[in-house]
Parts: structure tokens; C-alpha cells; sequence
DNA sequence: AACTATTGATAATG
DNA sequence: TCATTATCAATAGTT
């Protein structure tokens, strides 16, 4: 079994946290919570959502969809407070362009980040799948009938290369050791290949080098 | 053991809600969760926050600690975006310190972007390699006595488990299916193994857009 | 920053 | 809408 090496999430009261360093912390995972939960809302439900947080450092940070800025002046508006008498100034309105182009082009990044991310993380996930397995102890149970027909060709291709190879040794080599290999006895079930690949520095085969046939691990 | 009454939470992608009154009560629900968490930011790490939410019906709600308007003055007077009545050169300063600091944020995610996409070529590259190298045509010619006898056993070991697996489906498939397992015919050689590990794994992660519209982070 | 054991949020249901 | 509950997602504590 695996070493506990946490004891995991704790019931926390809800009070101001006192250690300042914990405090930071808490601060910004759960500002990045809040938002998360704020973009969800807004491709969930199609809403229009701004936050403002400010650290107790007084440090801003905001959430908007589409814009912090419209939804703040929407809701303004809707409020009784008027502070806009004149003239919305031109040169303003074309800044505040410029910045909403700039914000969303940012924003369609940040998506293409996440996304990549994602994608990244999916392919690693694969891969440690791939790794953790041990292909004579592969999975059986979860094929089908006609994935075990697939992979019974495929020993039987396996034998006729492994038979090959044995002719080609035996050959060159002295009886004795063909009559050896030939011998069914107990070995320990290691892959000869990952063997191979481990043993020696040569990039001959690269490919064996990322875990091909997926073990590396859970072989003793 | 009690009955099931449900069958619980169940995993939803993060897309629009499709059916308007299962978004309506999603909108309620999680709207609550939001102002729920904002809450719990403000008392435990003493920050401020203000949320405004439109509803797609155009309902606004507002969340504010210690009270949203001045949060939200607090706010735009950062902002440069608002047309001030002081100095316009002011203005100015703020808002080309609002563009730049937009920028570098742009331009750093852009190079994370990069990044990531390196990352997930690679793997996807290696992946690639994986499923392309078929381990019954394994470079067996490289392969000493022992190895090839470490493979037998491993055979041996395979060969065990898949009857066992064709004994088990024997019994609960028609005979004529494994007459069909049992026929030699030739099957394009593909490893199944492979084939299901790909398979499963792409259903592997949901997703939301994390951040899907970008949070403007620590503008000042 | 990453990792888990937990708690907390919530989708499905009554 | 309100309550319930099984499940998923967020995160507190730790490394």
C-alpha cells in the first residue's frame, strides 16, 4: 500500500484566518476558485458576471464577462446613482476599444492555454496508464471477443518471430543452450525488451525508450 | 442497505445549458454557491469584494463585502477607463500603466501557450510512437538466449490468462462467437491493448474553460 | 507547486 | 421551490 502523505482536507471554521502566510495562500486559491465558479456560471447559464476582489493588501483583481467594465456600467446604470452629466469623451472611448480588444484577444489566449492544458495533462495521464500496465498482465478481463481474437493473432505472430530467433540463435550457438532456453522452468516474468532498453545507453530503438510496451514500473 | 433514491451529482460538461428551466434552477443554485464563496473569501482573508450578475433574462444581482458600490468605486478609480473630471494627463498615466501591465499579462500567456503546445506535441509525438511500435515485432533479433527465454515465460503467462478469459466468455457467449474467437483468420495486427487504453482515455477528463473569459489580474 | 484526504457544492431526483 | 442524496469538485494540510 502507499504512504499516507496527507491527512487531507480539514474542516476549517469560517473566521478570519490569523497566519498571514496561510492567509495568502487561502487568499489565492480561493480567489481562483471564485472566478473559476464565476466563468462556469457564465457559460452554464449565459450570464453576465464582474467581480472585484481586493487583497487585504489592497491589491485588485477582477473577473468580467465579457468585460468588467460593462457589466459594472450596466449595473450602475440600473442604480439611482447618476455621476454622468456630460460629455463621454471620444478619446476615452477609443481607449476603452482598444483595451476591450486587447482584453479579449488575452482572454482567447488564456482559452487556448487551458485548453492545451488540458490536453497535456490527458496525454500524461495516458501515458502513466500505458506505463503502470504490464502487458502479459494486461486488462483480458475488459476485452471482448473479438479484441481477444486480435490478440491471439497477434501471439501467434509473436511465437513464429520468437521460433525464428530460436532457429537463427541455434544455429550459432551450442545445442546446450537452445536445449536451455527450451526448458520450461520458473523465471521471474521480466520484459527482455525493457531489459534490453535499460541496459544499454543505445538509441538504436528510441522508441522502447518511453515505455513502449508501458511498464518500467511494477517490475519488481 | 437503504434504497437509492438517486443516483446523485453527476459529471456535466461545462457548456451552455441547453434546456431553459434545468439553467434557470442551475442559474439559482449556483449564483447562491457564488455569493456563498465570496462571503467565506471576505471573512476568512479580510479582502473586498463586489460581484454583480445579470441573469440571461437580465435580472442583475449583487453580492458586495462590505458593500458593493464601494467596492466598485474603489475599483474605477483605478480604472482609467472611466472619463475623469481631474487631469487628463492623470488619466493617461493610469491608463497606459492599465495597457502595459495588459500587455506583459498577454504576452506571458502567450508564451505559456507556446509552451504548452511544445509539451503537448511531445508527448503526443511519443504517444504516437507507442502505438506505432507493435511489441509482437519487437526487435526479437536483439534478443539474447535468456531474454528469449524471459519472453517464453511471458508468453506462458499471457497465453494462461487469455484461455482463462475465452473459458470465461465461452461461458456466457454462444458457442458459435467462440468458434469465431477460435478460428485463425487473418486480423489486421493491432495491439487491443492499445486500442483500449486509447479508447477509454479520451473519455477521460471533462472540462470547463477554466477561466474561460480571463480574470484581470493585479491591474496596479 | 503538487499531492491527497477530506469537506463542501451540486446534479439528479422526489 | 424545497429537501434529499449520491457524486463530483474544491481545497486544507502537507511535502
Amino acid at each position: 500500500m502507499v504512504k499516507k502523505t496527507s491527512m487531507g482536507r480539514q474542516k476549517i471554521e469560517i473566521k478570519r484566518i490569523v497566519r498571514e502566510d496561510y492567509r495568502q495562500v487561502t487568499f489565492s486559491k480561493r480567489r481562483n476558485g471564485l472566478f473559476k465558479k464565476a466563468s462556469e456560471l457564465c457559460i452554464l447559464c449565459g450570464a453576465e458576471v464582474a467581480i472585484v476582489v481586493f487583497s487585504p493588501a489592497g491589491k485588485a483583481f477582477s473577473f468580467g464577462h465579457s468585460c468588467v467594465e460593462s457589466v459594472i456600467d450596466r449595473f450602475l446604470t440600473l442604480e439611482p446613482v447618476q455621476p454622468d452629466d456630460g460629455t463621454p469623451a471620444l478619446v476615452d472611448a477609443r481607449h476603452s476599444a482598444h483595451v476591450r480588444e486587447l482584453n479579449r484577444q488575452y482572454t482567447q489566449v488564456l482559452n487556448q492555454l487551458e485548453a492545451q492544458k488540458k490536453r497535456g495533462e490527458a496525454l500524461q495521464k495516458s501515458k502513466k496508464v500505458n506505463q503502470g500496465q504490464v502487458w502479459w498482465e494486461a486488462p483480458i478481463d475488459d476485452l471482448n471477443l473479438h479484441e481477444l481474437e486480435q490478440l491471439r493473432v497477434s501471439m501467434e505472430e509473436l511465437k513464429k518471430n520468437v521460433s525464428k530467433r530460436v532457429n537463427e540463435l541455434s544455429v550459432e550457438a551450442s545445442s546446450q543452450a537452445t536445449a536451455t532456453f527450451l526448458a520450461v522452468n520458473s523465471v521471474r516474468m521480466v520484459n527482455p525488451f525493457i531489459a534490453k532498453t535499460i541496459g544499454s545507453s543505445s538509441i538504436a530503438h528510441p522508441s522502447y525508450a518511453f515505455g513502449a510496451f508501458g511498464f518500467q514500473r511494477g517490475l519488481f
